[in-house]
RNA sequence: GCCGAGGUAGCUCAGUGGUAGAGCGAAGGACUGAAAAUCCUUGCGUCAGCAGUUCAAUUCUGCUCCUCGGCA
């Protein structure tokens, strides 16, 4: 028997948030036995419902016995979905953490005879484990999770360093491995900071570590398109019912309990409340110059969140462009706003199914 | 009606006697352990209108229109 043949297939539905491939994929599961595993970033944390859009994700009741396999915790419309809430609020999620559990939970799908279906907008964490990104093991990364270690404290120590500008940082890669100097964007801390975060917690060098292993499963992508006009109305509206649902509370609670520092409030819906709250019984906390003021009026917070929520979804799109695996399917023109919903997916559904079909074969 | 402040990039505003800039937005792009993150590239716009002074006005002067405060 052919290698090729064994691979493992796994249907991945990514594309820009409100593109309606939850949706999507919720219909392909019903008919093809499908379970969901999460590629968003976000929904891994706990606590974090309204703002990273989970709505319809719901604990799952039923103790399914059928096959003697313990159910899902949770399911989206009767289909499980997994790998959401598996984080707290104040815990670091990553990519090689994501390839570890995805990796696991389609194994575990695929030997209870159902079909992963990878759904989300992190292209990173999909590329990753698509792809079968070479991530080494992390070794002072607990099981536990816990973000506090010795890389961490590296990391911190790192950034912290005023006395270090960027050209320092660029200067110190160069001497570590020099290679790196080609393949890292040298304008961008972050990078550089990740790429001597490598070479010094390794001991090898970043420039050789970027590598794609075989690839695992035999893939098929789907991604809805959506125009540009019916994105940004469907944001708008997005945001609107956000506000309604609570989101505002659901901050509080947050910022409360975790601190504006946590990982937990640099998520959109979450970080541009800041002014708002430190404005509140103080009329002249708002800084109205400048950079980073998100303003104090709610007005402003969901403006700000609609904004922000718009450059997240141009930059999911230049990410996905350029995959030219991905198989687009258009969505039906659908008429207005509130009911356009129930659409979305309708057309999108039919060009799917038939891809899945012929894909599962 | 009077007094004061002002009309400059889609928005908020800097600025200069030799035809202008920042931030935000927008557009495009990158992306291998924070990725809903991070970073890169892109700004001729009747400098409100008209007239005057000047070699030269967006910048000075006058008038007109409009906006916003205060007083009536």
């Amino acid at each position: 028997m052919k290698k090729m043949d064994n691979k493992p297939k796994i249907i991945v539905i990514c594309g820009q948030t409100g593109s309606g491939k939850t949706n999507l994929a919720v219909q392909l599961c019903k008919k093809f036995k499908g379970e969901i595993v999460n590629a968003d970033s976000r929904q891994v944390y706990k606590e974090m419902n309204i703002g990273t859009a989970k709505g319809g994700i719901q604990k799952s009741k039923i103790k399914n016995q059928k096959f003697g396999v313990p159910s899902a915790q949770y399911i989206l419309d009767g289909v499980p979905i997994w790998l959401v809430n598996i984080v707290e609020p104040n815990e670091r999620y990553n990519v090689g953490q994501f390839k570890k559990d995805a990796e696991e939970t389609i194994a575990d799908i695929i030997s209870r005879g159902k079909v992963p279906f990878i759904v989300g907008g992190t292209g990173l964490y999909i590329d990753a484990l698509v792809d079968n990104y070479e991530i080494p093991e992390e070794r002072t990364w607990s099981d536990s999770r816990k973000a506090v270690n010795e890389k961490t404290r590296l990391r911190v120590s790192l950034r912290n360093s005023n006395s270090k500008s960027l050209a320092e940082l660029v200067d110190f890669l160069g001497k570590v491995d020099s290679d790196a100097q080609k393949i890292v964007d040298l304008k961008n801390r972050r990078r550089v900071e990740r790429a001597l975060e490598y070479c010094l917690t390794t001991g090898k060098k970043f420039s050789e570590s970027r590598k794609k292993g075989e690839q695992k499963y035999e893939v098929l992508k789907i991604a809805p398109l959506i125009s540009r006009e019916k994105l940004l109305e469907k944001i708008g509206i997005r945001v609107e019912e956000m506000i309604e649902q609570g989101l505002e509370k659901e901050v509080k609670k947050l910022a409360g309990k975790y601190g504006w520092e946590s990982e937990a409030m640099t998520g959109i819906g979450y970080r541009e409340w800041g002014d708002y709250f430190a404005s509140v019984g103080n009329r002249h906390a708002c800084s109205k110059s400048g950079k980073n003021s998100h303003g104090c009026s709610l007005q402003s917070v969901k403006d700000r969140i609609k904004i922000d929520t718009r450059q997240y979804a141009k930059r999911q799109m230049t990410w996905f462009k350029r995959d030219k695996e991905i198989n687009w399917v258009h969505p039906v023109k659908s008429p207005t706003s509130r009911s356009a919903k129930q659409f979305d997916g309708v057309k999108n559904e039919k060009q799917a199914k038939k891809l899945v079909k012929k894909f599962l074969g």
